[in-house]
DNA sequence: GCATTAACCACAG
DNA sequence: CTGTGGTTAATGC
């Protein structure tokens, strides 16, 4: 275990930045750091909830079984808590979490984490803050999908991966067109469809892996419209 | 009915 | 894993 590796740590949660020295050293004596390769299993759905965990960089997927496929609830990008809910709300993992690039989390010991909640009401505040952003992402993620056509949802989709995942309209896709369909709820074969009309309407350019949003004016219209 | 949409299947790079 | 074509079920004029 890393001793007082979170004092010094650069990228503390907004409710770690709020701990004391005291508090931060006691987290850091209650938490170890652990490197995961892009495929890796991170959390699997269905297993006891064991720690909270933290990841300090990287992307993770967050997914779950359907009744008759996969679905990919949301894209993780650290830092962030990841499975508080399961851990707070269920003594069972709810969902799974895959590394979708190479991570590193750090596991957080339940009892140290659960000791600041009650001692420290900024930190369990800003744990609530992100817990509800969460949600509300959540939500507008879950109007979209059920309204959206399939058009309108990869569109948006497209457009939420460059603006919040890699703040770039030229991104290199860590995800398969398969798991990309489970993103958006649609198949494979839809994404590839999708994916080369758009190019021939030369609103995305793709080599590879490597996808460029050409004309985001568009592509925001067809997430509105379909 | 007829057109459209999108899933499912199959097969080839 | 990806790209395509054919088929098919559901839905909307």
């Amino acid at each position: 275990m890393k001793k007082n590796s979170c004092k010094h740590c650069s990228v503390k949660s907004k409710a770690e930045e709020i701990l004391s020295i005291d508090e931060l050293e006691e987290l850091g004596r209650s938490c170890n750091e652990v490197d995961f390769k892009k495929g890796e299993s991170i959390i699997k759905e269905g297993t006891l909830t064991s720690n909270v965990i933290y990841i300090k960089n990287g992307l993770v997927k967050i997914h779950k079984k359907g009744p008759h496929k996969e679905l990919i609830l949301r894209l993780v990008k650290a830092p962030s808590y990841l499975g508080l809910p399961s851990v707070f709300g269920d003594k069972i993992n709810q969902y799974s979490a895959t590394a979708i690039e190479n991570s590193t989390a750090c596991y957080i010991s339940f009892n140290a984490f659960q000791k600041f909640i009650f001692t420290n009401g900024n930190f369990a505040l800003e744990i609530i803050a992100e817990l509800c952003r969460n949600e509300i992402n959540d939500n507008q993620r879950w109007v979209n999908q059920s309204q959206k056509n399939v058009n309108g949802r990869m569109a948006e989709t497209l457009c939420c991966i460059s603006h919040h995942i890699f703040q770039n309209e030229t991104f290199n896709l860590p995800l398969t067109q398969s798991e990309l369909g489970d993103l958006t709820g649609t198949s494979r074969e839809s994404v590839c469809r999708i994916l080369t009309e758009f190019s021939q309407d030369g609103i995305i350019s793709q080599a590879g892996k490597e996808i460029s949003i050409i004309n985001a004016e568009k592509l925001e219209k067809i997430s509105k419209n379909g």
